[in-house]
DNA sequence: CGATTTTTACCGACCGGTCGTTAGCCTCAA
DNA sequence: TTGAGGCTAACGACCGGTCGGTAAAAATCG
């Protein structure tokens, strides 16, 4: 394919290319899969040879790790830290699968941004790197559990709710969006977060 | 590992292989996903070279299409048939979650068999194949739907449930479990299954 | 200011290895 | 003797990753 010459400037600046990366091969590995998106593919989403890429990007793992780790800030400071905010529990819980919910919505409907959605994939990370998006995972998993605790102890809780069970099938009923959530659809992203968080909350709260 | 000798045989009926292969090929698929297992994966989880495997399977894309398949058989037969035993739409979800929870977990419990869980395995069929199975989870889906929509005109849904958003929330639920249900964990399989069952029913009938 | 050096942002070629797949040969039970 | 049930060997394509090189931009210097 033939150069481009104008301005003089072929290049792009560094941190947008940075940026396209990241962005470009979050949303083939979650179109693809991990193991199924190859370097050239990436190299070829954001126009670069594959050498060129590996200036950028020390390697595949650590580009999924990196994903990851942005994935998991952007839900810490996105729903853990808004639910913080308040100390009733059953606020806490509205807050926290509303904003879950709209975290991933946003993931799939921004241009090229499905950074959250990535961190359902769990193969393709060992060591350290594992371990730790692991760890991250399990708090966080934790802290809606702890969550359903609480409202347990208000008596809150429908008498057949086991709790451990509970918090993954409502992590489960989000988590899942990615897989049938189509972006500019019937409903606009309020409102489905509306739907899920009333259907979430009717799922384990007394009658 | 040590050669089966029974009846002076060293070698295995086809039949056995077969699903041998099957067994071992869906349990790697769930575990290290389609393009994360190779052939020679398979062919070493089941004892034979990778050419070997060739004389039972003939490609890659068929096994995971027929390990599909099958899948889908199990669940149209195990879900679907019972639940259309009843006419009541209430025992007919109701049969429709406990199946299929049950159905999971034991593809997650039995040893070497984890057939139905491919079923979400949704990248790495192409062409006919892909349409095919496609098309037999959207029917399965219209199914699922078509029950709370018989619900809801016996004016027994809650009022802010949307039937499409309800029905794959409740579906991610049930297929959420391959991610964290382990099985000889402290709950069993009928226990797990009606607890999920209650919560899914609870999450979109009126109080 | 212009000249020079350094750094940035890439590319083409290539590495060893693995991928899915095939051809052809051997072996043993029926 | 035949054919099911393997085997060894190899194929071309592609994998993740590296290498040396380089044009252009930025920084430094006289």
């Amino acid at each position: 394919m033939g150069l481009q010459k104008l301005t003089g400037s072929t290049r792009m600046a560094s941190v947008n290319r940075q940026e396209q990366i990241y962005f470009a091969a979050a949303r083939l590995f979650v179109d693809k899969g991990y193991s199924g998106t190859s370097m050239s593919d990436i190299a070829r989403a954001v126009g670069v040879t594959k050498a060129g890429l590996y200036y950028f990007v020390e390697s595949k793992e650590k580009l999924l790790y990196t994903i990851m780790s942005y994935g998991m800030d952007r839900l810490h400071r996105e729903v853990v830290e808004p639910a913080l905010a308040t100390d009733d529990p059953l606020d806490r819980l509205r807050i926290i699968v509303r904003n879950h919910v709209k975290n991933i919505g946003m993931a799939l409907d921004v241009k090229g941004n499905s950074i959250t959605s990535v961190v359902n994939e769990m193969i393709g990370l060992t060591g350290e790197m594992r371990t730790e998006i692991d760890a991250r995972k399990r708090a966080y998993l934790e802290f809606v559990r702890d969550t359903l605790r609480a409202l347990d102890a208000q008596g809150k809780l429908d008498s057949s709710v086991d709790i451990p069970v509970a918090t993954s099938s409502i992590l489960g009923m989000i988590a899942w969006m990615t897989h049938w959530h189509k972006p500019g659809g019937r409903l606009t992203l309020d409102q489905l977060a509306d739907l899920i968080t009333d259907q979430a909350l009717r799922s384990i709260l007394k009658s």
